[in-house]
DNA sequence: ACAATGACATAAG
DNA sequence: GCTTATGCCATTG
């Protein structure tokens, strides 16, 4: 698996329960602030058996932009809803209510050397 | 190395 | 608020 992914994993496990990132606020915490993309890419990558939980990840609109068609965004939008997080009719969430405020720096720290000492996860 | 691709972001109509 | 167009970046063929 290329870095690039395992480094968002990295970042997309940081998210606590109850909160919401966006791929751009994940890529930019990578280094990338323009890599929103590919950080949606690397979730479409992501294997089932992941213990990553993407469904916190969404877009800049507070909306799920989940386009994986074999679990539609009602099934991302129920696992969000059974940890807190809510939708409001539009089926938008409200990032200044459940946005995540990201890592702190020493959070970061931690997780560049996380990386350096274990290549697997 | 080049071209195409994609769970995004932002600006413009 | 919704639709289109353009920019960005790593991954793949």
């Amino acid at each position: 698996m290329s870095s690039f992914f395992q480094r968002v994993y990295r970042v997309v496990r940081r998210i606590p329960p109850g909160k919401v990132a966006t791929y751009g606020q994940i890529a930019a915490l990578l280094g990338y602030p323009r890599a929103a993309r590919t950080v949606g890419w690397a979730m479409h990558a992501l294997p089932e058996d992941s213990d990553v939980p993407w469904q916190r990840v969404i877009n800049a609109q507070g909306r799920i932009s989940t386009s994986w068609q074999e679990h539609d965004v009602s099934h991302q939008q129920r696992l969000l809803e059974a940890e807190g997080i809510v939708f409001g009719a539009d089926g938008r969430v409200d990032l200044a209510a459940f946005g995540w405020e990201g890592l702190t720096w020493p959070e970061i720290d931690e997780l560049q050397r996380g990386e350096a000492e274990s290549s697997l996860d």
